[in-house]
DNA sequence: CTGGTCGCACAACCGGCGGTTGTGGCTCGG
DNA sequence: CCGAGCCACAACCGCCGGTTGTGCGACCAG
């Protein structure tokens, strides 16, 4: 019952698989023989199964060490595989992204259907200025964040890539006020409430959410402290004044007979405005792989740059 | 550099992550606070950084953390999957093939790619008596093997179903007498020198090719013991008098200069008949999955009944 | 500012795990 | 039948990994 396993035992298991004595996987991993047959006995008493039939010219796999030796192996590439993830120097391409269920975590789904083999790490930062200062210590390779923040100039060994300008839309339960048209301007919301979950202050897109406010005279109703988007779906269903923002490529789930509307924006509709950031002399080669597949999907442009709504701070600077 | 990284403070890693302070963990674990500080120090320790920042309210994870975090779950995921991979009972469906690279193993191949989801084990007996054996104590759940031996039937608690007959190629490297023909009958093989690697006596394979080498006078060199199907193709590709038999879909690999020949086989042609074995009673839901593949893809019979030769004794038994 | 509380680290202690050496039993080959 | 090879068992012991007890820093209420 106890999963228990030792993944020194493992590798002395594969070790007299792969030698087909006892004496010479002891002689491989530098120990005596005996310790090798009691790492063996005891991976089997873990396991409660005979791995090896003992014979006078060696050992040979039992039925069920034949079954376990490619998990026994798997399970040792998957312990490499983690030790290599914080491996200082030389690790998997490790990307900083605002949250999982956002517009850069879809973006880098797609970069990894184009390019499976490629290792990545997904991790995620406070703010945009954590994140210049992870980039620049070299603690993550690239940055998924808008540009800047208010006042907050980009370091020169800082590249900055717009790769996605992402609608916003409004997101209503069914007996909102909005909920069957078929677009809305932003100032056609003042004076409704927006309801925003968590926040964190001080970051660049509370700052975001923030100056969209100011500029269309919005009432947002930041909820929390830290309940998550989990409970937004049941409060909006049944609410018939409260909406929320969400970005078009932003996964919400909820349940099928919930009837949530997807609103869109327009005169002017808000984009996010997400950049890659990454350091200029970053050598990583799944780097560069990454901002070659986002360059060439390239960010959508679909709307004129009078029809869109993003802060000035945010307006993009690198090119 | 030392990969040693132990699981069981992987696993206090993963709890400290889920419950976002020691204590809690300690809770769930069943241990005190202390030995989760220290098996978590230890594993930062090994890896050599820090996985959480410890602050007044509990314990948050580090770059390095959320990095490591997906990786230490999917190494915990793989011990189950190791662990369960022997467990008595309710364990992964366990087939035994005669080898890696013949037919039957192709055939599993087929299946997986219909089946992704499904846990398979493949693992090698001696002979098709062991398979019997083995699948009546429980210790495989099938078995692909040419559905008898001569003179033993088999129990009355076995299925045989028949899967694939798998016509046998002739072998040939480009200096063979008959590397150009389209195809040859087994009675002109008679003279020829047939080389075949390592037959293990008392094997049902080892009789069908005895039987075929008597059905048509054929002189079959047995070279080893034990060099397996490596040095065949080096030996075949300089020899202008050594020739051997593979199965259709047996996988054999040179290099691309050598210039090797498949012969088929006519008048009549051999075949191998592959059956799928398995116990009467055996509910494993996966067997099942397995046995409908394999008749719906259906056992491929282009040939006439008086076209091809097999061994007296193996032919199938059970509709 | 200050005392209380919360949460993690450090110290001391100790039992058992996991290594060692030494030896015995089994099988196979000559 | 004997010797060689290989693995298991036994005895010994250092140290890993658990425990309890305590210290220290952060946050908060008063």
């Amino acid at each position: 019952m106890s999963t228990d396993v030792d993944l020194n035992a493992v590798r002395t298991f594969v070790a007299v698989a792969d030698a087909g004595r006892f004496q010479d996987a002891a002689t491989d991993l530098s120990i005596t023989q005996q310790a090798v047959s009691k790492r063996v006995a005891a991976l089997e008493k873990d396991l409660g199964v005979r791995l090896f039939t003992r014979t006078a010219r060696g050992a040979r796999l039992t039925v069920d060490g034949q079954a376990f030796l490619p998990h026994a192996r798997e399970l040792l590439r998957a312990e490499e595989r983690a030790a290599a993830s914080v491996r200082p120097g030389r690790r998997a391409l490790r990307v900083d992204v605002i949250g999982r269920k956002l517009a850069p975590a879809a973006l880098l789904r797609d970069f990894l259907r184009a390019h499976p083999s490629t290792e990545l790490d997904v991790v995620t930062l406070h703010d945009v200025e954590a994140a210049v200062t992870a980039i620049r210590s070299g603690t993550i390779d690239a940055s998924f964040r808008a540009v800047a923040m208010p006042g907050r100039p980009l370091p020169d060994d800082i590249r900055a890539t717009p790769v996605h300008d992402e609608p916003l839309q409004l997101l209503t339960g069914p007996g909102h006020p909005f909920a069957d048209a078929p677009a809305v301007a932003p100032a056609e919301l003042a004076g409704h409430r927006i309801w925003m979950p968590e926040l964190p202050p001080g970051t660049e897109w509370a700052a975001y959410y923030a100056d969209l406010a100011a500029a269309f005279g919005l009432s947002i109703d930041v909820v929390g402290p830290h309940f998550g988007t989990e409970p937004l779906p049941d409060v909006l269903a049944d609410s018939t004044t409260l909406a929320t923002f969400v970005g078009e490529l932003t996964r919400v789930l909820w349940p099928a007979d919930y009837d949530l509307r997807r609103i869109a924006l327009h005169h002017p509709t808000p984009v996010y405005p997400h950049c890659l950031l990454h350091h200029r002399d970053n050598p990583h080669p799944a780097l560069a792989a990454l901002r070659e597949h986002l360059t060439r999907s390239g960010p959508e442009r679909r709307l004129r740059g009078d029809e869109i709504w993003t802060p000035a701070w945010a307006h993009r600077t690198t090119p």
